[in-house]
DNA sequence: CCCATAGATCGATAGATGTCAATGTATCGG
DNA sequence: CCGATACATTGACATCTATCGATCTATGGG
């Protein structure tokens, strides 16, 4: 139990002092969220229609250009925050709401 | 109302897309979070006997060097995570749980 | 088949960031 | 006063990061 991977992520930053490895881990994932360009995808992502957001629909309401808006996506994809699901031409993007949490809880007290 | 500076933060990621300045406000906290360091730091003042701790105490457990050390407490202070207050030769820092609790509410659902 | 479209990958680059050694600045003990 | 102590500041440097234009890959329409 208490796997250290994708769920729980890390112990909570006030609940004790952390280790190198387990702050390591923690800081990378916020890592990831501190960009303004990620989290206004993120944010676009979890208030889009359906749960669900084409990267076509991204592009242009982010302000950056496309590569740029790729690999912003592939990285909260790999931290484990958004999913990609490729259908046809398109490529659909949905908030993976435990990871978000994962990590709110991280900085409880 | 709705002062956008020291305690609400950020409206809700998942609340609506972020405009620009919203993400790069919010980024900017999250930034100072997302480094191994500074998440020890924070971890160890929270986690301090009277609520607070004194830099004296802090360089040895987390491992860096002294002016490393005062130059990421200086950067959680700025960030009004933490508190300083110096006391005679020694600075004692206290965590600002509101602050945190700004942030935790910025990624919520 | 061929071409247009969606998106990922590559290569390059300017700027930010974490780190330390050296130095500066207060504060206290004697 | 003088030296020691606790931090902060400065300067330098190697590394990381966000960004873009160009290109590659795959899918679909006619």
């Amino acid at each position: 139990m208490d796997v250290v991977s994708v769920d729980p992520c890390c112990p909570p930053v006030t609940a004790g002092a952390l280790d190198e490895d387990e702050a390591v881990e923690l800081a990378a994932v916020l890592k990831v969220l501190a960009d303004p360009a990620r989290l206004r995808l993120l944010s676009l992502v979890a208030s889009a229609d359906a749960g669900e957001a084409c990267a076509c629909d991204l592009v242009e309401p982010v302000g950056r250009s496309q590569p740029t808006v790729s690999h912003h996506l592939s990285m909260l994809v790999e931290a484990g925050l958004l999913t990609r699901e490729k259908r046809g031409r398109w490529a659909w993007y949905r908030v993976v709401p435990e990871r978000l949490a994962a990590v709110r809880d991280a900085l409880a007290p």
